[in-house]
DNA sequence: ATAATTGCAAACACTTTGCACCTGT
DNA sequence: ACAGGTGCAAAGTGTTTGCAATTAT
């Protein structure tokens, strides 16, 4: 039921070989651009919509002032959750037995099913934590 | 240099008066429309980013799609987390201990120490799967 | 054949801004 | 008196949407 096209695997493309931490519907333009491919602003929003919802990207919301960034995660098991770090911006995996645990009791006892691939935790990371003091 | 006009000091009375978690630019419109309080959309957002500013109110970020809520600081309801329905886009908010739990370990197993007004948990509310099937 | 995807431009939701008028000090 | 605040309507920003044409299966 979803097709494969040129406009998606581009899309994809541009993301990986990008090694920026923050990949945004700006940048991708720009690369389009650039490039002279051929995706129109709408299909970019549309395509990274179904990434993110495909747990194939993360969608890192900085700031409401700033727009919000892409970072590919290489999909995998399903029962980790995200940790991204709003002084430096990296990414990380958090695997750990008790995320399946809570997302097991939210849907049991509180009626909600949550979607791990999804969820991203902000926060402060170790290195940062230790810069700043 | 800031000097006290009546509706700065509605603005706060009206989120003290509040208790709900979820203080929105709309649902304070709403009070104000309700109570037929003078205060104009544009001074309503002055007047709230100034409140941020002067560190008496907490602007909370959930999710692009959904407005920011404030909170009063002094009230420090770290306690509270949210649920944002994919289908359906509503915000929920989670009482739960155990989440608190897993901030906790997190920080202390992992290294990480998580903003807990940033906890979104993404996936789907009771409603929208009954709906689906 | 037909279901999904695309580009375009228009619509959208939320927020900010310029300016003339008003208010607090 | 004058710095600061207000309301209005207009502009801004980033994103979404309706629709006819196009493309993937």
């Amino acid at each position: 039921m979803a097709y494969k096209t040129k406009q998606r695997e581009q899309v994809l493309d541009i993301i990986k070989n990008s090694n920026s931490k923050h990949v945004t519907v700006e940048s991708i333009l720009n690369i389009i651009r650039k490039d002279n491919i051929d995706i129109s602003r709408a299909t970019l929003y549309r395509t990274l919509d179904l990434l993110v919802n495909s747990g194939a990207l993360k969608k890192i919301i900085v700031d409401e002032k700033n727009p919000p960034c892409y970072q590919l995660c290489e999909l995998e098991d399903n029962d980790h959750f995200h940790l991204v770090c709003e002084k430096c911006g990296k990414l990380f995996h958090l695997d750990c037995e008790k995320v399946g645990e809570l997302v097991e009791h939210i849907e049991e006892d509180h009626g909600f099913k949550v979607n791990p691939s999804r969820v991203v935790l902000y926060g402060t990371c170790d290195e940062c934590a230790k810069k700043n003091k």
